[in-house]
DNA sequence: TGCCAGGCCGGGT
DNA sequence: ACCCGGCATGGC
């Protein structure tokens, strides 16, 4: 529906003017954005930063690199990022499957369809399905869009879609009504978090300073409008 | 100081 | 099919 996609478009636009461009996601290969996905899981980028640094350090951004360190030394690398433990066994199980699908090369997912790669994504232990969008989206620049935290929260506080709104839902808010352009996605999930992380916390919310809303309609958008097509 | 951060899993209803 | 506790560090 034509009012909707302006309304995203407008939204977007809005806060890219306040924010710039923020030229997402921040790594050197699609094996570290992939890593990063899953170290910034309910986390602080600092903190993933300040992990990242360590891994660079002791080599292993690399699958050849990572795999070749034992595991003691990997969790206290990642420590900085938090849920040390359990990130540790995720970034296994990526390694794991990165291993066994494409030899460790995430250039050889190429040849999938991106539905496909997302379902096999999500079967691995510790990827879910914001862990898999980031990763489809940043490292192998397929067309799907990320939804997270501030997602939900933008959209519920104006009023966009019900509280009860799922992830994929969420999704296709966007998904149906923006043009499918790569780029685009990539920077509207950048902006969202922008907006979110200033105007849009867990307890505290600043709606009426939201560069969002000034798309809004006057008392929001119908929670119809924006869910059928 | 407590609250919060770019989630996900596993066990219990 | 939901609901909820657990997971952990660092910055403000």
């Amino acid at each position: 529906m034509r009012a909707n996609r302006e309304i995203l478009l407008g939204m977007y636009q809005s806060a890219r003017s306040r924010f710039g461009h923020q030229g997402w996601w921040p790594g050197e290969t699609p094996f570290e954005v992939a890593i990063g996905a899953i170290l910034t899981q309910n986390t602080n980028w600092a903190n993933v930063e300040k992990a990242l640094g360590r891994l660079r350090k002791a080599g292993a951004l690399s699958f050849e690199g990572m795999r070749a360190m034992d595991d003691d030394a990997l969790r206290e690398a990642i420590r900085p990022a938090g849920y040390f433990n359990q990130k540790a066994r995720k970034l296994q199980h990526l390694l794991d499957w990165l291993e066994s699908r494409c030899q460790g090369s995430m250039e050889l997912l190429d040849n999938a369809g991106t539905d496909t790669l997302r379902e096999e994504l999500l079967s691995v232990r510790g990827v879910g399905p914001e862990t898999a969008d980031s990763i489809l989206l940043y490292a192998l620049g397929r067309c799907t869009f990320v939804v997270d935290a501030y997602t939900f929260r933008i959209l519920t506080r104006h009023q966009m879609v019900a509280e009860e709104t799922g992830y994929d839902e969420m999704k296709e808010v966007f998904e149906d009504h923006l043009p499918e352009d790569v780029e685009l996605y990539k920077d509207y999930h950048a902006q969202i978090v922008m907006v979110g992380k200033k105007y849009c916390r867990r307890r505290r919310a600043l709606c009426e300073e939201c560069p969002f809303k000034e798309f809004l309609p006057a008392g929001g958008v119908p929670a119809e409008m924006m869910q059928n097509e």
